[in-house]
DNA sequence: GAAGATGGCGACGCAGCGTCCCTAAGTGGG
DNA sequence: CCCACTTAGGGACGCTGCGTCGCCATCTTC
């Protein structure tokens, strides 16, 4: 193992590794998926691409720990939000919603959009789905509360509005206007199915 | 210009863009837009790779073509359903659902999803941007009439949930509880927006 | 300190995209 | 009627990205 700059080679190992995913977070940051290429993650290390295969098996390997690492983070942010409202369902919708929508304000939205929607196919499905359940599982309790007998389908409907905000906010759509929008709807829609 | 079996090569060439546009469709209902190639696409209809070039500049016009062409027939079957259904903005609402999510159950949607969403990125922009407009239309109309001020958006809002409900089915949820759900969530939403 | 394990990497093969350029077959002007 | 012009078809090439093979050099372990 050359060029080894660490204590030992395991730690050496696992510094590459945490860089390698530094660098594929960075690049997803700034675009899209396909801009993940081992080509361009291994430039930023300063590793020869095909290095890189010695940390991850394949692309999907490597975009899948990207949203497995980078996915605990946001569901953290969302819990706090959650824990900072009240205690009502429509508050606690409302922080979730608003929760998300300020992380894409804030430009750190696409790995969690990577996950929303993986419509970057098998590649992220693997581990999306996990952390897209994790992403929902608040608001899932939240609903559940509320006497829903589907929480998770209602959840998922409902991070469908989520996902059209971020996509109305990527076209450069005024923040307040599009947050206070969404809110509203996710709260009435929820009150509609409570009053049922 | 070798190997024409119209009367005209102007006849063969549309004849030609025609078949190449029906297997450029077949190809995308069967799959996603990444399956869509021009070695595929050529293969299906006898010609070489090359070929395609002489019809489309690049695979972004292909599937651009594609959409375009495919998106009167949704946009036509969801004014269908418009037509049919009561005056009420309630109505109206669950009917652009009920027909989508008719046509996701039909198989008709892979189309339709490239365009809502259009994360197979700049390639598709382009026309899906238009026939999105095209989708939306007799929703924002009802949504105006509702008095919303801003209903263009609150209509791409709503559609997150035709989205978010779409996921679903293809992942094998029901389709009487997912198209329910979601039905009765949007017309909470919009009962919500203009209560307010 | 020698044998084995392992990181780094050059070379290769594959697929898809798009370009260059030749060819052969319709088309239109003289 | 024929010849010059246009143009569909397609072969060959270069580029990028993915993943594999095999060599070398260095660390580890006995």
């Amino acid at each position: 193992m050359p060029k080894i700059h660490a204590a030992s080679v395991a730690d050496h190992r696992s510094q590459q590794r945490a860089a390698l995913l530094d660098a594929a977070r960075e690049v997803l940051a700034e675009g899209d998926a396909s801009k993940v290429t081992f080509a361009e993650v291994a430039r930023r290390t300063g590793l020869a691409r095909n290095s890189v295969y010695k940390y991850f098996p394949d692309r999907g390997h490597l975009l899948t720990e990207v949203v497995r690492e980078a996915a605990p983070r946001w569901t953290e942010r969302i819990r706090a939000a959650l824990a900072a409202a009240g205690d009502s369902p429509e508050e606690r919708v409302a922080a979730h919603v608003t929760a998300q929508l300020e992380m894409v304000r804030d430009g750190e939205h696409r790995v969690a959009r990577a996950t929303a929607d993986a419509q970057d196919a098998a590649a992220l499905r693997a581990g999306a789905d996990e952390a897209h359940r994790a992403l929902l599982d608040p608001l899932v309790d939240a609903l559940r509360e509320l006497g829903d007998d589907d929480p998770l389908m209602t959840a998922r409907l409902l991070q469908g509005f989520v996902n059209a905000a971020t996509t109305a906010l990527e076209a450069g759509a005024a923040y307040d206007a599009v947050t206070d929008r969404t809110v509203r709807l996710a709260v009435a829609a929820l009150r509609g199915l409570s009053s049922r």
